[in-house]
DNA sequence: GATTCTTCTTGAACAATGTTCATTTTCGTA
DNA sequence: TACGAAAATGAACATTGTTCAAGAAGAATC
């Protein structure tokens, strides 16, 4: 993205774009802040009845958006702020939101666990997945072909939840 | 990284920087082809003796790494080719090999599973590993507490295995 | 309607950085 | 020493983020 690429599809001069989002930081950091919040109502909109058909669903949304929306999400998970001015909290605040929605399905998988313990599993269980995802898409680095990475996910969630001792019947 | 402090700190020119590496990607990616070497040295100095403690291991190396070294393994995983040249086929082998080093002691503790799933398997439980210690190292996005990191990893692991049929005490 | 003040918009100019290439230096060889 | 090949140099260029004085547009007052 280049200012003077926005400035040209917006129909306004360079300035104008400056006025607008104050510096280049500030243009990428509402373009991921817009990433957020439609990956939020993206994992949100998955049917929360059964607890691990919605745990399955946020994954599977997930690699859905992810597979859409690439470069978005790279943006959001890799950009860094010029002369290391902090990282807004706002964004941060929304990305552990989104990554908390595992949270509500796996407390009612565990209902004996400490919840504590559960909120950090659960950040962790997304984390994996990003990072099954993110390396899975791209394109040279085939951790896990792309054709199974669908399949593949479920399997891993599902072994994984294995290993919570959450049985496959429940 | 820039090529003028790159020349300075090498007490030459900019142009001899040029000569030597062709263009910024390739400074780079020479940059990028030592950290994979130097990861793969070390996860490869993992002891081998019990496989459960190697998959700890690894992936405690792992962390190490991305703790010491944050932002040559951003460089890695994050850096895109200038006009959409392709990555450079030897690192990818490389770092895939880096990642298939959980194969051999998954294959001894999984002995009966088919062995490209094993293949699969591995990479795609270092990818998670990948994701939950990068994401866990971001200053910014604590999706697990670094100082939480070490036992959480461990934690996982065990999980995971659990979840694949590997009994704690085998 | 004219005048004045405020606000917004503009794009030329600047700074930083990757890149090129004619020139110069270095060095081996006759 | 003289010549030619190879390497090194850094000034100049292209791209891109950034600034800001000047101008345009609008609001308010008389």
């Amino acid at each position: 993205m280049k200012v003077r690429d926005v400035a040209e599809a917006a129909g306004c001069s360079i300035g104008s774009v400056y006025n607008e989002f104050g510096d280049f930081d500030g243009l990428i950091l509402t373009v991921n802040r817009e990433t957020v919040q439609a990956l939020t109502e993206r994992l949100k909109a998955v049917p929360a009845d059964d607890p691990l058909r919605q745990l399955h669903g946020l994954a599977d949304a997930y690699l859905g958006f992810a597979t859409e929306h690439a470069n978005l999400l790279r943006s959001l998970f890799e950009h860094r702020m010029e002369d290391d001015r902090p990282f807004p909290e706002d964004i941060l605040a929304m990305v552990m939101d989104a990554f908390a929605l595992m949270h509500a399905p796996l407390v009612r998988l565990l209902p004996d666990r400490d919840p504590g313990d559960v909120a950090v599993l659960s950040r962790m269980m997304f984390s994996a997945v990003h990072g099954i995802i993110s390396l899975g898409l791209e394109e040279r680095m085939v951790a896990v072909p792309p054709e199974q990475l669908r399949e593949r996910l479920a399997q891993f969630v599902d072994t994984h939840l294995a290993g919570l001792g959450v049985t496959r019947s429940a």
